[in-house]
DNA sequence: CGTTAATATGACCACCTGGTCACATTATGG
DNA sequence: CCATAATGTGACCAGGTGGTCATATTAACG
């Protein structure tokens, strides 16, 4: 919860580049290697500081950890806030997030590697905790703005908010990852794009995303009964 | 590449359930640690034999791994084959794979875990080749196939090819994973559905992808040029 | 049986980890 | 100047790792 436990006391009596320096070397070091495998003897060398001096700062590893991530958390949180500031369209807001979190991945690389690497991680203290914290496309944050969306006739009815959730957070999610690794981009080469064309992509998945793979034409019906005609039931 | 170098030599000749035992304990340590923090102490004290027997069969961690991990790309190739053989219509074939995906991980948790891990982590010997060889959506292996589905119609043609794969593949994974990983999913509770229920969240997430979250009426154009008025409209 | 080849074993090695703590250094303030 | 408090330091610790190898056990064969 309160990850700034270490504003005050000797860590921040240290001076700001010293300051500055522990945090890019922690940064680096979680970034690259995750939380298990960072290793506490790398972070001190980068730093240029005793280990000793390391764990008065931040009593321990998983301090150290929850310190760098919750400045990451403060960084979404203000970039979340000024992207949704006044959007108005459901499609729209979904384009701005998406737009704001490539902002994000160019502007501060690091911390959004460290994020993918405790996303990916399954043995990180407090993950869940820290997860929801920056995870956007919740059913808690985004189920009523999708309720809201489906009242107003921009979203179709026929199907759930949490597939309408699911459907958005896997394309987005995965965007962001295939744009901040692109081995993950099987074939976008998102990374190598230039802004306009990442802007182009970016308007390519709304399209997908509001009206689907097929032609307009072939609507092929709502779901359930006759459809199906495979299986048995 | 040859994964099988293992299939002679003195691991071959162990009693056939020796040989399960030494490979569940195995596959059980890299299903729920990961390459990296897989201990060969735990496999051999689980699978109880000695240390040294481990390494006299598998030369090293890594031979294990990549000898556990050939029997998993086994196995996924044999479930492929069955599931695609005869997929005519391009969503059916679509929903073949997905719907194979789930009867696997159903039937080999462990191995579909493992191939997570393998997915998440960074440092693993040889990740991309061994990625790549159970990874279906690929350019290589779906390209081909959605050329033909647009020709023939079946999508649309203002999106590219990529952004197909992309969607699809960005689709798929994470409703897998989702039923895998039940915290990966945000609200659908997919693992713990009925055998029916699951399908009908099959048929709505092809509904999505073949028609797009937005109503039949609403279909706002295509990509680029004048569709970007939005500010208002 | 004896001899030789194959296999099984676990103590041992070098190396790395997060964390500690007695001591050295520096700052503070009277 | 001293005395006290705060801060910096790195040798050291217990515990883990992947991997080795001399030795013990078993199998094979005549």
């Amino acid at each position: 919860m309160d990850f700034t436990k270490f504003a005050q006391g000797t860590f921040a009596n240290l001076a700001e580049d010293k300051q500055q320096a522990i945090i890019r070397a922690a940064l680096f070091e979680f970034a690259s290697q995750g939380y298990q495998r960072a290793s506490c003897n790398n972070v001190v060398k980068a730093a240029a500081i005793s280990k000793g001096s390391l764990f008065q700062y931040f009593g321990s590893k998983e301090g150290l950890f929850l310190f760098v991530f919750g400045r990451f958390v403060g960084k979404v949180k203000a970039a979340v806030k000024e992207a949704t500031a006044r959007q108005e369209d459901f499609f729209a807001l979904v384009q701005a997030i998406l737009t704001a979190g490539l902002h994000f991945i160019k502007r501060y690389p690091q911390y959004f590697q460290m994020y993918l690497q405790v996303l990916f991680e399954q043995e990180v203290p407090r993950r869940r905790e820290l997860l929801a914290e920056v995870r956007l496309f919740s059913s808690d944050y985004f189920g009523p703005i999708c309720a809201r969306a489906r009242e107003q006739g921009v979203i179709r009815t026929d199907i759930g908010v949490e597939m309408v959730i699911f459907i958005l957070d896997a394309a987005i999610d995965r965007f962001l990852q295939a744009y901040a690794r692109p081995y993950l981009d099987a074939g976008l080469g998102l990374a190598s794009l230039s802004e306009a064309d990442l802007q182009d992509k970016v308007e390519e998945l709304l399209v997908v995303l509001k009206n689907g793979l097929q032609p307009p034409g072939l609507y092929s019906g709502s779901r359930g009964k006759g459809q199906g005609a495979r299986g048995e039931r």
